[in-house]
DNA sequence: ATATAATATACTAAAATAGTATGAAATATA
DNA sequence: TATATTTCATACTATTTTAGTATATTATAT
């Protein structure tokens, strides 16, 4: 159980466009820059944000890309499940039809997969881009006061 | 994230040996009919469980694999970690080495894989064989239920 | 007009996963 | 001791998924 490549590029673009909310445009070769991102993929992927509403755009010369919402409304599971479909999907992703309920009772782990996918989403549905923005705000200070000690 | 067949397939496997815990050994033919799984597929898997001491086994007529500790003392989480790896893992599956640790600041999301990675830990950490097949029993009985009611 | 930057789509490459094939080693039983 | 049965070991192939690239079009600021 991996998350894809294209899970941890997506949030971290979208957290790059976070630092620079309410100020202008950010190009996306400025955010494959910042965030080393290969770039083609990364225009994918803003498309597939702009697609389903969490990113706006503009074309052209001082053009690019901006969040739609706060970092505090952005939650990390929102957009894992735009990227990846689901949190916790089955290899062969079995639509949630009334055919798979039938045959759960032959899938004797039926209900522990929900369970995982519940408690992964307890977790990445309450983080926001606004909390990773605060954390990694915490681990800097934590690395300069290790840095005083150590003069 | 997906989690991926040779996952289902060994747990189901494990499974099939907890229903026959204590009895006479069960062939991997009979595991591959009972759960639908490849058979040499499967024997590659039992192969893996018995290495790392979850079943034992025995050659020729008669033969086969049975686990070496009750249903109620195997969890699923530490089968997952085996066959998987981990429970939930960095694409490039990178060790948890100095080199990471100290990347980690880097790494935004860092400390939100390893909250993720607990709370999938701390479901399928305490859900052992013996509680699925309880699980088990009470979906069946239910499934009694409503055929009488739909009589 | 021109340069810039998003949009759209199709393609290729690489990696991971799933599954197969072949044969050797052990052992029960006749 | 011969035979059938079963695990053990390893190497291979095929499929699918994922990652990444290429090419060309559309919109827009200057």
């Amino acid at each position: 159980m991996k998350r894809s490549t294209r899970c941890d590029y997506s949030l971290r673009a979208v957290l790059e466009l976070s630092f620079h909310y309410e100020k202008k445009l950010v190009r996306v070769s400025d955010l494959s820059d910042a965030q080393d991102i290969p770039l083609k993929f990364l225009e994918q992927i803003m498309l597939q944000l702009k697609k389903s509403g969490y990113v706006r755009s503009k074309k052209g010369p001082n053009g690019g890309y901006s969040l739609t919402k706060a970092p505090g409304d952005i939650f990390l599971g929102e957009i894992i499940r735009l990227v990846d479909d689901r949190l916790f999907a089955p290899v062969l992703s079995e639509p949630m039809n009334r055919l798979t309920t039938l045959d759960a009772a032959r899938d004797n782990f039926f209900g522990v997969w929900a369970e995982v996918e519940d408690a992964m989403a307890s977790v990445l549905d309450s983080i926001s881009l606004a909390d990773i923005q605060k954390r990694q705000a915490e681990v800097l200070s934590k690395k300069k006061l290790n840095m005083v000690y150590h003069i």
